[in-house]
DNA sequence: TGGCGTAGTCAACAGATGTTGGCCTACAAT
DNA sequence: ATTGTAGGCCAACATCTGTTGACTACGCCA
C-alpha cells in the first residue's frame, strides 16, 4: 500500500504512452509497460482493465489549434505542429499504431478533419472545397512528421524548427488560402 | 508434388505482399500467409527460412523515376507515385512496416534519399541542399499516401489523380527547383 | 489491539506465434 | 516394378501474449 491509487494509475498510463509512442500498439506489451513502471502486469488490468483500455487513454489527444492571423496561419501551423508533436506524446502514439489500427486511423480522422477544417472555413469561407484543403494540409504535417521523426530522414532531422517553418509554411499557407 | 518449387515460392511471396501490404509486420502472421497461398505453414519456412526473410523479399522494391522534364518534374513525380503505388504492393509493405520497424525504416531512406535525391541535383545543380530538398519531396509524397491510402481521409480518397496532380504538383516543383 | 479495505504480488490459464523435425506421397528415371 | 527425390503435410515445441483469480501485506480506524 505505497502509492494511491491515483499515483499509480498515472505512473501506467505516462509508461504507456511512452510505450506506444516507441512502439505502436502491438510490440508495446502490457508487461513491458507494467515492468517500466515497476509494477506487475496485474495492476494494468486492474486500472484500465483491457489493453485497447489502456491505449485509448494514452492515445488521448487534442491539436489544441490556436487562433491564426489570416496572413500568417501557414507558418502557425507549421510552428504549432511541431512543438505540439515534442510536446505531447499523444500523436506519436496516434500516428504509430494508425498505420495498422482502424480504431486509431479513425480518430486521425476526426482529428485532423474535425479541426482543420473549420480553421479553413473560417480563413476561405468556401465550404465546398475545405475538406479537401484540410487533408491537404493533414497530408503535408503528417508527412513532416513521419519523414521527420518516424522514419528521420537525416535532413529533416537536421533542420532546425525555423528552417522547416520556413520550407514548408508557403505551402500550407497555399493549401489554406490559394 | 503439384507445382513446382518455383511457383509454390511465387504464390507464397504474393499472398506475403498482400498480407504485409494490408496488416503490417506483426499483423501479418506466417499462418495467415499460408492460409492464403494455400499451404502448410512449414511451407513458408522452408522456402523462406525465416518470417524476416519473407519480409525482405516481399518489401523488394525500387521507386523506378523516369526522365522528367524540368518544368514538370512536380507534375510527373506525383503522377509517377501515385500509380506506383497502386501497382506495386511493395510501397505499401514498406511504409505500413517502417512505422514500427527500423530495419524497413531504413529502407525507407536509402530508396527515397537515394532515388529522389539524384533528381534534385539534376533539376538544381545545388547539392548541398539537395538533401532538404528531397526530403521535403518525399515528406509531401509519403504524407498525400499516408493520408489518403492508409488513413483514407475521406476527401483524399475521393480526389481523383488529376486533381490531386493539380494540387500537389506546384508544391512539389517549388521543393525540387525554387 | 484487532480487523478491514485496498495496493500489490504470484502463478497460472488459454490462445497465438515462429519454428522444427519427421513422415507421407506423387512423380520420374532406372 | 523399384526406388530415389522433392514437394507437401502434420504434430509438436518453446515462447510470448492478454488476462484472471487467489493470495499477501500494509496502514488506517475503531
Amino acid at each position: 500500500m505505497r502509492r494511491s491509487s491515483a499515483e499509480t494509475k498515472a505512473v501506467i498510463l505516462a509508461a504507456a504512452r511512452e510505450r506506444f509512442a516507441a512502439d505502436g500498439y502491438d510490440k508495446a506489451t502490457i508487461r513491458a509497460i507494467a515492468a517500466d513502471a515497476r509494477i506487475d502486469p496485474a495492476m494494468v488490468m486492474r486500472y484500465f482493465g483491457t489493453k485497447e483500455k489502456l491505449f485509448a487513454a494514452a492515445a488521448e489527444f487534442d491539436l489544441e489549434l490556436p487562433e491564426l492571423a489570416p496572413d500568417q496561419a501557414g507558418a502557425g501551423l507549421v510552428r504549432h505542429f511541431l512543438r505540439k508533436w515534442e510536446a505531447d506524446e499523444g500523436l506519436q502514439v496516434l500516428l504509430r499504431t494508425g498505420v495498422t489500427n482502424e480504431a486509431a486511423a479513425e480518430r486521425m480522422r476526426t482529428i485532423f478533419g474535425g479541426q482543420v477544417m473549420p480553421l479553413v472555413i473560417g480563413l476561405t469561407g468556401d465550404p465546398e472545397r475545405a475538406p479537401l484543403r484540410a487533408s491537404l494540409v493533414a497530408s503535408q504535417l503528417l508527412g513532416l512528421a513521419l519523414s521527420r521523426y518516424i522514419l528521420k530522414f537525416p535532413p529533416m532531422v537536421a533542420a532546425s524548427e525555423e528552417e522547416l517553418i520556413a520550407w514548408l509554411s508557403p505551402m500550407i499557407q497555399r493549401y489554406l488560402t490559394e
